[in-house]
RNA sequence: GGACGGCUAGCUCAGCUGGUUAGAGCACUCGGUUUACACCCGAGAGGUCGACGGUUCGAGUCCGUCGCCGUCCACCA
């Protein structure tokens, strides 16, 4: 038997396990036909990124399913890997160019290839490495990069697919606009940010009627040279009159049509719209309508072109703004201008307000709409939290056509090739192939990459093999495939989770426009997806890096280890709320582990282990016949603790989990089954069945707490001889609320639950004779007499507690007695126990203190006799609450007359 | 503007389909060298459940109105 140190350290444990599990294959995910399946594809984490507490409170959730399913006997796939993340890699490796004083342009597409795959395979791993560090259990040897070969076949095989499907267009419309990175973005990778801006009023002479004007507003009078038109609404009846006139748009100097549309909204300024098709999405719409030209007048990069005037050229959108204000002014049309809050478009990652521009992209018209929205409302998909569903389904309801191609060089390249020398805008000219066409020298590929998530939407079945797998791949594909479980933040519902679902619907199987449940079935990614919250600091702040206000999850991991940071994270993680974050926060969960290594730490010093490798063995050792009230509520209590356990795990309640788990474990194993049991372990022939209970509820803690702090409970499963050395826990199988029963009953166990129910008044008399204690500053006696008045029948129940209640409570000496004055005394269920103080009784203390005892007690009575005067509640309220409430009044009843004989015994 | 979520002890949260005197952890106060653990043990103080109204024998729990905080979607220049 090996001593255990006084205090856990996991820096001696948690490396020591991780490498073990790894190197022994444990987190292989094989197959074996006949055994139910698990599945969670990691959310894969930006290729050159760093762990954060986001990423501890994803991929922890995602371990403790996996390892719960391992521990249910099911064959596990946790499969791992990391995401190219296009715009946010390319942004990186310009942003160091710029450094070095050099643009993409001047390094060369290849070139910058090369760096983007230093940079990857440089930092790439790190995160891998990091999620290691944490306890997670992936199977590492499948890990998928989303640059990989295979992967990125499987890419261009989706694009291509969906091109021959129709699904796929080029075509020239309003994008949105990154000016920083120079491509275009689809809408979801546009944030909207509040901005204190200028309202600027101006006015715009009307062409047939000198000398009158239209005032207009605006906050964006750089765009005016690219006005086409000004637009009213067509009911606006101060405008009637002129619509169909124009006016003169200021600089460059021309008429433009005053126009009538739906679109304008009269209620806002002076109810008249300029309208500039080119750089406004509204405008663009209304200039469709009324076959309005586009002037562009912004360049890709934000600065003015020469359309805008020579002034203009070259100028900065900002600067132009200055400019046009100033030119307004000198010409008499600057009516005013005012602060104002509007909303402006930013590139997510970028961090630049986009420009609306008319360009050329390839555009998706999604597959599988209505498919992918009856997944969800059919519950076929859960989505957990399941208020998400809705939001889910309002963006599938207004879902618009995606733009997937993206003016990069990092990232998927779009597999068209143009017949060189032809029209590119005529489809004859396209080749659109997975390898390109036979004869490339007359080809010239599309420069344009795709959008990183036209490559991660693939990623639950492009992992696996997906769209060529080879015979082990095919069958993995099979037997793994629809996943069980995602975990992901409901930030990228949109962006991921409710693409992947239409990419599944719409390529695993046959191209089917309609497709029946079973075909549903089959088809979709996953069948659960649970939506973590978002991790904020205690004042509710998102996590950022200026704020300085996010802790390096290896810090955190060196200070609590792994297994605490773990408890800790999944404790404080209410369901479906933003998670705040705290460090004193995580104290719990070290605590816990300390405690764990402590109670078992006390089992090794208190007798020699047995054999434990099973639970039969361990039941072998313990018989009916010594069972006393404890043994009955211990085992009672565990296994309600096992039934929370697995409600928890079923509703996905981890908070839940972890609170079952500690109260049950500090509060009833430590704090009271441990302590009785000092007493037991007194006497040899009351020793070896306590330890062999001791054994089975350590065992069983164990087992339920792996999947949250696998490193020590590992430990200490081997250290208790729960396994064999060679073995680890995760062979062992978790017992089900039934299975357990069934064990005990099979051993002879059964639970008397009255037996198990009186030690809740046994613990009711210890903690009042303790509060006693307390209340005249005797914690520190050991030496006090204690004395109690009950009926017979409680009278001999508590005699034959006298040793355990002596030592729990701190008394030398437990009497009955027939009546009693002259002490403190305190009413319980099933006694009255007093303080024996001879003469040192403080009269006054004590009538304040049953006063208050008393006021309480009657107010319970007075409720439960007013309810039971009701005559409508003995009508209506059903026979269990009536009879109820009746018990209740008699308990308090006698409770009360109780005290009151207490008072009357002090004279009071 | 629309949708959703939250508002329960100083803090963070439980409280299932309405039913005994509303719970936990942390923090706090007091007392502790009890043969596992001070990352500990024991005792205690502390909420009337955002506001108002309604349904009901009975409401933190259901309904309505309002307030504050947060998120998402849309966006009026």
């Amino acid at each position: 038997m090996k001593e255990i140190a006084k205090a856990y350290d996991p820096k001696l444990v948690e490396p020591r396990w991780y490498k073990r599990w790894e190197d022994s294959g444990a987190f292989r995910g094989e197959r074996r036909e006949g055994c139910a399946a698990f599945s969670i594809v990691i959310p894969p984490p930006n290729v050159t990124g760093v762990l954060t507490m986001g990423h501890v409170l994803n991929n922890t959730i995602q371990d403790i399913l996996a390892r719960r399913a391992r521990l249910q006997g099911k064959r596990v796939l946790w499969l791992p890997g990391t995401d190219h993340a296009s715009i946010a890699t390319h942004s990186v490796i310009e942003r160091e160019l710029r450094k070095e004083g050099v643009t993409r342009w001047d390094l060369g597409r290849e070139q910058f290839i090369r760096r983007a795959w230093d940079w990857s395979d440089h930092h790439g791993g790190i995160i891998l490495r990091q999620l290691r560090g944490l306890g997670c259990s992936c199977d590492w040897e499948r890990t998928v990069f989303t640059m990989n070969e295979a992967y990125a076949r499987a890419v261009s095989t989706a694009f291509v697919k969906l091109y021959e499907r129709g699904y796929i267009y080029r075509g020239k419309y309003m994008v949105n606009w990154c000016p920083a990175t120079l491509t275009a973005l689809s809408n979801e990778e546009v944030i909207m940010k509040p901005q204190h801006s200028l309202l600027f009023k101006m006015r715009y002479e009307i062409v047939e009627l000198p000398g009158q004007f239209m005032e207009i507003s605006t906050t964006r009078p750089e765009t005016l040279m690219g006005d086409t038109a000004v637009a009213v609404h067509p009911h606006d009846v101060r405008y009637r009159s002129v619509v169909g006139k124009h006016v003169w748009r200021p600089f460059p100097r021309a008429q433009i049509p005053i126009i009538a549309d739906e679109a304008v909204d009269r209620e806002f300024a002076t109810g008249v719209l300029k309208v500039t098709p080119a750089h406004d999405a509204l405008d663009f719409e209304i200039g469709q309508r009324h076959g309005l030209p586009a002037l562009e007048v912004i360049n890709p990069d934000a600065t003015m072109n020469e359309l805008a005037g020579k002034d203009f050229v070259g100028l900065d959108r900002d600067e132009a703004r200055k400019l046009a204000t100033r030119k307004l002014d000198e010409l008499g049309l600057l009516v005013g201008q005012e602060p104002y809050q509007n909303n402006v478009g930013y590139s997510e990652r970028a961090d630049v307000p986009i420009e609306s521009r008319i360009s050329e992209q390839w555009w998706m018209r999604y597959p599988k709409v209505e498919e992918a929205k009856r997944a969800v409302r059919d519950g076929l998909i859960r989505f957990w939290p399941q208020r998400w569903a809705k939001n889910y389904l309002h963006w599938l309801d207004n879902i618009q056509d995606w733009c997937i191609s993206r003016q990069l060089w990092w990232g998927h390249r779009i597999p068209i090739w143009y017949r060189k020398g032809c029209d590119r805008a005529l489809s004859q000219n396209w080749h659109v192939s997975v390898d390109g066409p036979k004869d490339p020298e007359n080809w010239e590929q599309d420069e344009d990459v795709l959008d990183t998530w036209a490559s991660s939407w693939l990623w639950p079945f492009a992992t696996m093999g997906w769209p060529s797998p080879n015979e082990k791949e095919a069958r993995d594909l099979a037997y793994f495939y629809p996943t069980t479980d995602l975990v992901t933040g409901p930030d990228i519902i949109f962006f991921w989770v409710a693409r992947m679902i239409m990419a599944g619907l719409e390529f695993m199987g046959e191209a089917k426009e309609l497709l029946s449940d079973d075909e549903l079935a089959d088809r979709i990614p996953f069948r659960n997806v649970y939506f973590t919250g978002m991790i904020r600091d205690v004042q509710g702040r998102k996590m950022s890096k200026s704020l300085g206000n996010s802790p390096d999850p290896l810090d955190l991991i060196d200070k609590f280890g792994a297994d605490g940071l773990r408890f800790g994270i999944m404790s404080v993680a209410p369901k479906g709320q933003d998670i705040l974050f705290s460090e004193e926060r995580m104290q719990g969960g070290r605590n816990i582990c300390n405690k764990l290594w402590n109670a078992c730490r006390f089992r090794q010093l208190s007798g020699a282990l047995h054999d434990n490798t099973s639970l039969a063995r361990m039941t072998a050792r313990i018989q009916m016949s010594w069972f006393d009230e404890y043994d009955h509520w211990i085992i009672w209590r565990l296994v309600e603790t096992v039934k929370q356990v697995e409600s928890a795990f079923e509703k996905y309640e981890f908070n839940q989990l972890t609170q079952a788990l500690y109260g049950f474990f500090w509060s009833d194993f430590c704090d009271w089954y441990l302590e009785v049991s000092k007493v037991k372990l007194e006497h040899p022939e009351t020793s070896a069945h306590c330890l062999a209970i001791q054994d089975l509820v350590l065992r069983q803690v164990l087992l339920m707490l792996h999947p949250i702090a696998p490193h020590i409970t590992e430990e200490l499963f081997h250290r208790l001889g729960f396994v064999d050395e060679e073995s680890l826990l995760q062979d062992c199988g978790v017992e089900s609320p039934d299975q357990l029963l069934d064990l005990l009953s099979g051993a002879g166990i059964e639970i008397d639950q009255p037996a198990a129910e009186q030690v809740e008044c046994l613990k009711e008399f210890v903690s009042r004779a303790r509060a006693l204690k307390s209340q005249y500053n005797l914690s520190n006696r050991r030496d006090v007499t204690l004395f109690f008045t009950a009926d017979e029948e409680n009278t001999v129940f508590i005699e034959s507690h006298t040793v355990v209640i002596k030592r729990l409570v701190g008394a030398s000496a437990l009497e009955v007695r027939a009546d009693v004055s002259d002490a403190p005394g305190a009413v319980t269920a099933i006694a009255t126990v007093y303080l024996d103080l001879a003469s040192t009784l403080d009269l006054e203390v004590e009538r304040e203190r049953l006063g208050k005892e008393l006021f309480r007690i009657k107010r319970a009575v007075a409720a439960a006799k007013g309810r039971l005067g009701n005559e409508e509640f003995l009508k209506k309220a059903p026979a269990k609450i009536v009879a109820g409430a009746r018990q209740q009044l008699l308990a308090s009843e006698a409770k009360k007359d109780e005290i009151e004989r207490l008072l009357a015994g002090l004279g009071g």
